[in-house]
DNA sequence: GAGTGGTCTAGACCACTCA
DNA sequence: GAGTGGTCTAGACCACTCG
């Protein structure tokens, strides 16, 4: 943690210290998060008073309420009427990106992410993917289905599909190109908000030809609906995970709840 | 969505109107969300501006900015400067508690929750309990295995264990206790926050004893660490749920990111 | 260029914790 | 009762979107 207040941005307007040209709030907050990491807050792991990081950074009080709700949603920090803050764990590298993109995640373990492309088509949507994709009946989609490897080893299955606007840039893609999502941000699709349902099915046909597992065998089911800052879905998504190869996980509170558990639905 | 100025609390100190004595922007949001899911802001789904709720509403608009920003995070809106927020999808029930506690869970689905203790010790903590808890070396944990049904169907194998201060409480509790989740908050043991993974495990010779599965066939496990306001760890927890009867849902957004996505560690 | 959400400030009062 | 986080206000300026 710094002892002296936060530099504003470097002279020229490109890339500055710890956080490029970010809001302060962030500037504190990442500021914190390497306090917090490096252990700068001793074993109790009480926090400053906001009053005092609010003098300490020379921001406001509101300011450094915001970088700690940051802190806070990610599971850091603790916070409760009447007493400091108090350091909850240790920072967990997670970043939206990481979860959308096969790509990036498996970029931030240090391994190579691979993708086969088994099929493209063009065709109508059936009724589920009219009420993900929110399109109207006889409309229709583009459907892909690909194996994704990790240093060459197969992983997961992934069936994406798109609605038209979307499908139809993803198919001039060239076959080989490994990460869709990171296609789509350049040619100005943005992905901003996404539910993701996570369950256990057994291996179908396709699955276990192409993960060369057994049909009938237990996967770690993601699905996923992606929307634009619009609310216009993007992205539907189905992938199935070999047992042993991931994991999820997710921090909660009483404050921030954004976990739940349901019944399993029919499908 | 009311068009009256929300009225302070009503007389007695008791229960109010839709929220109980809660903060102005909590019952902001709660109305704001019955608007969203009784669809009254029509086809497009576009909000108000905030000035013009906090207007509405008779309050500044920064306190109508908390309260969207709850919507926010429960993937209910969205928001992107220079343009009017956006209804993304109609409210999911989930809370905290419901996510915590089986009995909660079950309640909420219109379910009988059952609770067969199958085993309950206290003995010396291994290195991950102690890692997990916070103990020192020679510490000792209560362990609790028990079968939880939903309306007398087998569902789950939950494998609890507590610290010695919480789980004195719940080794004296009647064994036919269903929730010893609810027992321990009314014994002012607090849970404020948890992090969970979730993955696929085969069935070990246990499991498959308490759920009637074979050894070896997949379950839907979840583990959970969870924590007091303090900080302190009160719980470590490991759920396995047979295939079908469970699925785990999470919203997470470019602004607010909570899930994420792991290798499998080795346990 | 008008409208809108994002950020930041300064100050106020309250509810709660803890010594 | 002092200290602390939670809530709320009023106002300001900025960055961005879109007609």
């Amino acid at each position: 943690m710094t002892d002296v207040a936060l530099e504003p941005d470097q002279s020229a307007p490109g890339p500055a210290g710890t956080e490029r040209g970010a809001a302060l709030y962030r500037k504190v907050a990442a500021d914190l998060r390497e306090a917090i990491t490096t252990g700068a807050f001793g074993e109790a792991g009480r926090l400053p008073a906001e009053g005092a990081l609010a003098e300490q950074y020379g921001v406001s009080r509101g300011t450094v309420r915001q970088a700690l709700a940051v802190l806070r949603s990610d599971g850091l920090v603790t916070s409760r009427r009447g007493t400091r803050r108090v350091v909850l764990g240790n920072a967990r590298v997670q970043s939206f990106s990481e979860l959308l993109s096969f790509t990036h995640w498996a970029r931030s373990m240090g391994e190579e992410p691979g993708g086969i492309l088994d099929s493209l088509v063009r065709r109508p949507a059936d009724a589920a993917e009219r009420e993900q994709l929110r399109l109207e009946p006889g409309a229709e989609v583009y459907a892909i289905v690909r194996l994704r490897t990790l240093s060459g080893a197969p992983v997961m299955v992934e069936r994406t599909v798109y609605p038209p606007r979307v499908g139809e840039l993803v198919a001039e893609l060239p076959a080989d190109v490994v990460s869709h999502t990171e296609q789509l941000r350049e040619h100005g699709i943005l992905f901003t908000d996404a539910d993701h349902t996570i369950d256990v099915v057994a291996a179908n046909a396709e699955d276990a030809r192409l993960l060369g597992c057994r049909r009938g065998s237990p996967l770690l089911r993601e699905r996923r609906r992606t929307t634009d800052p619009t609310g216009t879905p993007v992205e539907w998504s189905q992938d199935r995970y070999l047992p042993g190869t991931v994991a999820f996980s997710v921090h909660n509170s009483l404050a921030t709840s954004a976990l739940s558990r349901h019944a399993r639905d029919s499908d």
